[in-house]
DNA sequence: ATAAGCGTTCTGTGAATCAGAACGGTAGCG
DNA sequence: CGCTACCGTTCTGATTCACAGAACGCTTAT
């Protein structure tokens, strides 16, 4: 639901937060014109930001600084799930070789918390912040398949079905169906949808009281991993890695 | 330098943000007496923060979400340094089995960009974002000592150097003495300074044109680590991994 | 029942945001 | 070597709009 009385002046701000983010290092005048406000405007928002760490000046550049990892990061930190879950994720990476990832959804969406690289891992662009539509990956739908339905109708409203590539969901039904396998394996694929020739396992992390708290998963080349092993150890080492930290979060 | 015309709605947004990260989720009353504002103020705040994700709601507590951790995550990815870096000091924790470290200089004040957990490691309450007082820790007098003095004169001046524990730096002699000797060095030390019990070993990255990009460190329990192996092998693991890292950068 | 607390909505007014113009500095060009 | 063009910054005044305070509906405690 939208704000009855935004904040102009802060929606100002946050646009040219976006702006900035978007574009990298920027002047003010290419600014102005990106967020379509006077010059002046754009500078007085800008040195605003500056004098409290969120936004950094070198020469005639302004961007943005690491203030937002430092808030982004003590939000992460004083989060359970993602405290218990890290060191799973970890030895997850490290046992398998290859890259994990841990996701939370918020807001209708995934969010990567973090990723840990194996020896042998494929250098994904993801990055701990990311977010991600949930119906394009392995953790996404893990995630979907133990939501409750209205909650999923919720989000398939809010954000669509758009599929990302040819191989991925793009309705309703598929999605649907989808879930429902998810449910019936305890486990999700993708099997080369969002990136061709990359295969992810997810599993889903439940509280006690059976709400999803996140996902957790596995991304790994095709080359090296065979349908066998696919829906054998790897499947069962993600499953595992998954059960490790419902029990930890749970007590 | 402070703005010559701050936009104050923006301050009073950012200020809510700070609020809401020292107190973590809270209601609109509580966070209007904290930051001395009318309830409506607040209220129109936080829906607006939330209309652009920066802000959750769930019941009648507002919290941070994790928009924050998406724009730090972006920052930080986009950075050489790290991108570079972050391989090597995972390998870095791994080899040692203990805590390693990456942080940049911002405004003065050090970033701590990763850590890495080794087998062993010990559980410090650091992340990712987590900001610190240079003079403090090996990783900052790493930095500082390949700073150009001007600049070491201004951070002092704008951060001072208050000593957080008995034994650390507490003043601008100590500083400076400490600075020469990881120069002659080529490594910084933290001998429990900053935590009883915790040694830590910092080098600094420095670019092709021999400015400072950050310091890598390992931080150990004294109980493991002797004098010995402090000058030994540890310290020239940490700095291995420095050098791995220039070269990297420079190509 | 009553009261005390909450989050939210509403309204008028005093404050402050911002467009646009003006300024000083720098870089590019003929 | 002027001349021009464009930059970031400053300034100012008119119009917008942020916000204190009051009122409202709701939940919880007494």
């Amino acid at each position: 639901m939208d704000a009855k009385h935004p904040v102009r002046t802060t929606e100002k701000t946050l646009t040219l937060v976006e702006e900035l983010m978007r574009r990298g290092p920027a002047g003010v005048t290419e600014l102005a014109e990106g967020v379509d406000m006077g010059k002046s405007a754009v500078h007085n928002h800008l040195t605003t930001l500056r004098d409290h760490g969120y936004v950094l000046k070198t020469g005639d550049r302004y961007q943005l600084g690491l203030k937002f990892l430092e808030v982004g990061g003590s939000i992460r930190k004083s989060m359970e799930f993602y405290q218990v879950a890290e060191p799973e994720i970890k030895s997850l990476a490290d046992e398998t070789g290859e890259l994990a990832n841990l996701l939370v959804e918020e807001q209708g969406t995934g969010v990567y918390l973090m990723r840990s690289k194996g020896e042998d891992a494929v250098d994904l662009d993801t990055y701990a912040g990311l977010r991600t539509n949930l119906h394009t990956t392995a953790l996404g739908k893990a995630v979907l398949a133990y939501l409750p339905e209205s909650r999923v109708e919720e989000i398939i409203e809010r954000h669509g079905i758009e599929p990302e590539t040819p191989r991925s969901i793009g309705s309703r039904e598929e999605l649907f169906d989808a879930l429902e396998s998810v449910r019936e394996r305890g486990y999700a694929i993708d099997d080369g949808e969002r990136l061709e020739g990359l295969r992810c396992i997810g599993a889903p992390v439940k509280s006690s009281s059976d709400e999803v708290l996140g996902a957790v998963s596995v991304s790994a080349p095709m080359s090296r991993v065979s349908d066998e092993e696919l829906h054998g150890e790897l499947s069962e080492r993600v499953l595992s890695a998954a059960n490790v930290i419902e029990l930890n979060i749970n007590y």
